[in-house]
DNA sequence: CTGAAAGCGCTTACAG
DNA sequence: CTGAAAGCGCTTACAG
């Protein structure tokens, strides 16, 4: 076994309590003793035992901050995610408590952070890209709290790491994916849902940069498609597609609505048209199935939420700082036989 | 906090050694005895607590064995995910006994299983398809010794469940990149390795099958490549494809061969040739990035012998039982962006 | 057959 | 400023 807290007090010769103190930096050691040892500790090599703590904070659990957006699409899947870590970890004496946010305002955002500060051990957020977020975040660095950042970066903060896709190399992906099946040749919409999220036009400008470069045939355009359109509008779509026979290949960078654009193409009988969307929501799934959509890139949100929490509860626990600061989860190419 | 040994010994007004003794079927208490106690203990919904465990076991640790073919081309990936998993328990006392198996032979398999046996609580084994193999499993099984396959299983064993891909629906899902590629027209080849592993023909009949009902245009051909290729046998090979203009596609479903395949389809010129191949060994990455070898299905051995331990881990420190009982890894879609 | 005690590694509240 | 003690949940070796 490796070397303990005792190990340390004997050699020292203080008790177990005081050089509990002196690795945590608590006050109440006087300097020469809290020297000597520190220099005891890393000749040993030390190593905090993940168990022994996790034992000894039964009664006094630690406690991980979450905040995301509650009307995200994947809602449930990070949800899902952080509980599968929550399940995995209860019994060291491990707390979540989340804080779903809505309205998507910095200064909601901000106040959420401020309501959790006091009482956890480790935050993990969903960070809105606005200076006051990341200008917070470093507060609570400073102050000796870990933060990660998951689903969505902002730049330029003190936090440990960034958990969630690299949202460039992912459109690349989606661009491979339609050139080849396109044999580089004809015509590609690309339709977007919102503009406000960072994620979503890094998709787009990956997809466009790779077809431009390696499918320099492929002729781009592009197309914009609210969430929730129905009536007149959809009609429309639907006979867009039955008449732009050279149309034969569509992109959707936007999960929110790539089962409303599946079911568009599959009205105006266009199965012939080759799509690429994002994300695993909706009807994506059974449009797969049904052989209307061709690709999905999934980001894996329960990983994004699991790893969340485990990325905060290492470094808690076990003094684990995050091997890298980007931590990318799979960019997944999901089929009809891999869903 | 849950419901703790105390709680229930408290309740049932014995001490806490002897639910101990109860809650773990050994000898050495009365009947009736026994019987309140389990009764109580399933009233409260008593869930042994890891860490508590894990934290009495730092003396006596558990020993967790593993067997696997030494020269699996994948093997330092399998081994890099048992190490991950034991650094992350070790803290509990989890020792880890590895045994590298060669020749691949089902007597060697059974030797070695027997020199594990008396001292482990639990065993993981990339299993030899044989019966003599299938029926130790099970009397490890019918003496309280919990034993997981990995990588490749085993029939009719009372193993606690299987962690690895599905090989029919891989080899599915490279047909249907392949004639998705392809536009669903020309000539491909199967070329096949070694013929005596159980994955390696799954993956092709799933391929094959794949393309004869959803792309009956295309033409299947196949050719067998014996590891290690060089010489005249490659030239000839080189020529091969120098020549036949009308092969447009080729499978390799043996990731030990692809990178050598690859290789000579690159000497041939003949880069218009869609290669799908298995697994990101040898060269493969590089091939791609080239652009020879458009995709590879990986089959994440890391994530496979990580999670046999973990599996265990969980099913011995905790008695949480694996959810199913196909624990299938990732069909993971590879290519240049998302390596 | 049953129970009391000691111990795993670490933390905390308290006594000196 | 420092140390001794109790406790987290479970297991084990031993005493009765």
């Amino acid at each position: 076994m490796g070397v303990t807290i005792n190990d340390i007090a004997k050699k020292a010769k203080v008790s177990r309590g005081t050089v509990d103190k002196i690795l945590h930096n608590r006050p109440g050691v006087s300097d020469e003793v809290r020297a000597a040892v520190l220099q005891i500790a890393s000749e040993l090599g030390y190593k905090p035992n993940v168990v022994g703590k996790a034992l000894s904070h039964q009664k006094k659990p630690h406690k991980i901050g979450v905040i995301f957006p509650a009307k995200s699409v994947f809602f449930e899947q990070l949800q899902s995610g952080i509980d599968a870590a929550h399940r995995e970890y209860e019994d060291y004496g491990l707390v979540i408590e989340c804080r779903a946010m809505a309205p998507l305002l910095p200064s909601e955002q901000l106040r959420l952070i401020d309501s959790l500060r006091s009482e956890i051990s480790g935050l993990a957020l969903v960070p809105i890209n606005h200076a006051a977020v990341g200008e917070r975040i470093d507060e609570l660095v400073d102050e000796g709290l870990p933060v990660v950042t998951f689903n969505n970066d902002i730049k330029s903060s003190k936090r440990l790491c960034f958990i969630g896709q690299d949202a460039i190399n992912a459109g690349k992906t989606a661009g491979e994916l339609m050139g080849k099946t396109l044999g580089g040749q004809g015509r590609v919409i690309v339709i977007s849902g919102r503009v406000d999220m960072l994620h979503l036009s890094q998709r787009t400008e990956g997809f466009t940069s790779l077809i431009k470069e390696e499918f320099p045939d492929i002729e781009l355009e592009s197309m914009r498609a609210p969430h929730g359109v129905e009536g007149p509008l959809r009609r429309s779509m639907v006979s867009y597609f039955e008449k732009n026979k050279a149309v034969k290949g569509v992109f959707v960078p936007d999960g929110g609505i790539a089962g409303l654009i599946g079911r568009i193409i599959g009205e105006a009988g266009r199965k012939d048209i080759k799509v690429v969307v994002f994300d695993l929501l909706g009807d994506t799934k059974d449009l797969i199935m049904e052989g209307i959509i061709d690709f999905a890139i999934d980001q894996n949100p329960f990983e994004q939420g699991y790893r969340a929490i485990k990325v905060l509860f290492d470094y808690i626990y076990a003094k684990r700082e995050p091997e890298q600061e980007y931590q990318y989860t799979d960019i997944s190419v999901k089929m009809k036989y891999n869903l």
